[in-house]
RNA sequence: GCCGUGUUAGCUUAGCUGGUGGAGCGGCGGACUGUUAAUCCGCAGGUCGCAGGUUCGAACCCUGCACACGGCGCCA
C-alpha cells in the first residue's frame, strides 16, 4: 500500500475535478439517511467528504455511517470546487473502505469539551491520553513547529561549519548541582543520566574547534512551573578561541534564526494557535540588548524590588525584569559566588564571571545560559576547591587543560523553552510529545 | 521541600444554609436536513476519589489518606 495524494495538496487545488483516492482519519460526521458527511484529516489538513447513497450504494453509505471519530478510511472520489465546503474543496465519494474501525463501545474519548478545556493548559486527562491527544490539531500543530525550531537549530550551526558531535547519556559527575542527578544503577555501581553536554564537548574542543548538539538532558527537579522537565531537549554549542561576547552573539544569532525559520515554515501553525507573527518578526528582526547583572540589580532596586548584590536571579526577579522587555535580552557578568566553578572569572574584575543568561520575554525566562569557560589547569583547581567540589568525577575534565588549553566558551539552549515561548503556549508541556516531569512517566 | 486549589457519567461540568444527583459532548435508537462544533426527540450510562466520623438523613459538615493540577525555590 501507498499513499500517494495528501489533503493539503487537494485544499491546494492541485485535483480539482480529478479523481482521487485520499486516506486519512475521520474527524467528524453528520448527516441523513440519504447524504453523509465526514471531515477526513490527514497530516496536511482537513477535507470534507460527501456520500450520496443513491451514488455510493446501501453497502458502502452504512459503512461509512458507522466509521466513528477516528477510524481510519479510504476514499475515492471527484474533486469538486465548492464554497460550502471548509477550505473551499470537498470529495465526492463515489467508493470507500473502512480500514481500521473504531468500536462503539469505546469511542475515541477526546471530546471537544476535553480539547477547549485544554486550551487554557493541560488536564491530567489529556496527559493520560497523550498518545491519542497527539493527534488532535493542536498537537499536530505543535509538533510541527517543534520539527522547524529543531531543524532551524541543526541549519545555523551546519552552515557556519559547526560539527555535530554526542556526548554520552551515562556519566559519573554532575555538571550543575548534584542534587539534581538521576541516579541509575550501572552493573554494581552508580551512574548518573546527563545534565549537559558540555564538559564532554570541551573535551573534543581542541579537536573540532566548533560543535553543537541536540539532545536530551535530564535534571532530578521537582520542580511544578510551566518552564520545567525533567527530561529536556538541550542544543548546545562550544567554540574555540571564543569568548564571552562571540558565543553570546551565537546565541542571539541563532535565537533570531530560529524566529525567522517559524515565519517562513509555520506562519499558518502559528496562526491558527492564535500567535501574533509581528511578535514573532520582531524577535527574529532586532538586535537583543546586553545588560551587566550590576545593572539588573540597580534596576530591580529601583523598582523597589528587595534584592541584594550576590543573589542569583530567580524567576520571579527575571519576570519583573523582563515584563517592559521587547525582545530578549541578555544579562552578563553574574557574581562568581552564584555561578559553576566551570565559568571564567572575569580578568578585569575576578569578583564577576565572563557569562550570560537570556530571557525571552512575555514571561518565559531564561533560554539560555552560557559564558566563557575556565581553561587553565591552575585556575579550574582552584574553583572546584573553593567550591568544594570533588575532584574525582573532573578528572578528564582537568587533564583537557594540561594540554594546549585555549580560551573557549559556549552555551545551552532549551529547545522546548525556545519552541513554548515562540508558539505562545501556556505550558511547556503542550511542545514536547510525551512530557516528564516528576511525577510523571507515562504514558 | 513548601504554599494553594481540586477530585460528581467515557469527557466537560451544575449541584444554594445537609432532605431521593441535573445538563452539554460522546455512544445507541429515531426524525429531519447540502450538513459543516448540524438540529430535534428518546434511551443507556453515577457506590459523587478512598476510609472513618457527626446526623433521623451526607456529593455537601469534620478527621485521615490517596491522587491530580497550579505556584515558589532551582534551572534550559
Amino acid at each position: 500500500m501507498q499513499k500517494d495524494i495528501f489533503i493539503g495538496e487537494v485544499q491546494s487545488g492541485h485535483y480539482d475535478g480529478q479523481k482521487i483516492e485520499l486516506k486519512g482519519w475521520v474527524n467528524r460526521s453528520r448527516g441523513s439517511k440519504k447524504i453523509w458527511f465526514i471531515v477526513l484529516r490527514d497530516s496536511t489538513g482537513r477535507i470534507q467528504c460527501v456520500a450520496k447513497k443513491d451514488t455510493v450504494g446501501e453497502d458502502i453509505f452504512d459503512a461509512l455511517r458507522g466509521a466513528l471519530i477516528e477510524s481510519s478510511l479510504i476514499i475515492r472520489g471527484i474533486v469538486n470546487v465548492d464554497e460550502r465546503s471548509e477550505g473551499g474543496h470537498e470529495l465526492v465519494i463515489e467508493s470507500a473502505e473502512v480500514v481500521g474501525p473504531v468500536n462503539p463501545e469505546s469511542p475515541f474519548p477526546i471530546t471537544e469539551s476535553a480539547m477547549e478545556n485544554a486550551d487554557g493548559g493541560e488536564t491530567e486527562f489529556l496527559l493520560d491520553n497523550r498518545h491519542l491527544y497527539l493527534r488532535t490539531g493542536r498537537m499536530t500543530q505543535m509538533l510541527k513547529i517543534r520539527s522547524s525550531v529543531f531543524g532551524a537549530i541543526h541549519s545555523y550551526f551546519r552552515d557556519r561549519d559547526f560539527t555535530e558531535y554526542q556526548a554520552p547519556c551515562f556519566v559519573a559527575g554532575a555538571v550543575e548541582g548534584g542534587s539534581t542527578l538521576f541516579e541509575v544503577p550501572y552493573f554494581g555501581r552508580k551512574a548518573y543520566l546527563t545534565q549537559s553536554w558540555q564538559l564532554y564537548a570541551e573535551a573534543a574542543m581542541p579537536a573540532l574547534e566548533r560543535l553543537y548538539t541536540i539532545a536530551p538532558s535530564f535534571r532530578a527537579e521537582k520542580s511544578r512551573t510551566r518552564r520545567h522537565l525533567t527530561e529536556f531537549w538541550h542544543a548546545e554549542m562550544e567554540i574555540a578561541w571564543g569568548g564571552n561576547s562571540e558565543v553570546m552573539q551565537h546565541g542571539e544569532n541563532l535565537v533570531r534564526h530560529i524566529s525567522r525559520t517559524l515565519i517562513d515554515e509555520r506562519e499558518s501553525e502559528l496562526s491558527n494557535l492564535g500567535r501574533d507573527l509581528d511578535l514573532i518578526a520582531r524577535y527574529a528582526d532586532n538586535p537583543y540588548p546586553r545588560m551587566r547583572y550590576d545593572e539588573a540589580i540597580e534596576t530591580l532596586q529601583g523598582m523597589g524590588v528587595a534584592v541584594e548584590w550576590g543573589q542569583d536571579l530567580d524567576y520571579s526577579k527575571e519576570k519583573v525584569l523582563t515584563q517592559d522587555f521587547e525582545v530578549p535580552h541578555f544579562l552578563t557578568h553574574y557574581p562568581k559566588i552564584a555561578k559553576p566553578f566551570y565559568h571564567r572569572p572575569d580578568p578585569d574584575d575576578p569578583k564577576y564571571v565572563l557569562c550570560h543568561d537570556l530571557l525571552a520575554p512575555e514571561g518565559y525566562g531564561e533560554i539560555i545560559g552560557g559564558g566563557e569557560r575556565t581553561w587553565s589547569e591552575k585556575e579550574i583547581l582552584e574553583r572546584i576547591d573553593e567550591e568544594n567540589t570533588p575532584r574525582e568525577p573532573y578528572e578528564f575534565y582537568i587533564d583537557v587543560r594540561r594540554y594546549g588549553g585555549v580560551p573557549h566558551g559556549g552555551f545551552g539552549l532549551g529547545v522546548d523553552r525556545v519552541c513554548s515561548w515562540l508558539s505562545g503556549a501556556d505550558h511547556i508541556r503542550e511542545v514536547i510529545p510525551f512530557p516528564r516531569d516528576s511525577r510523571r512517566v507515562t504514558p
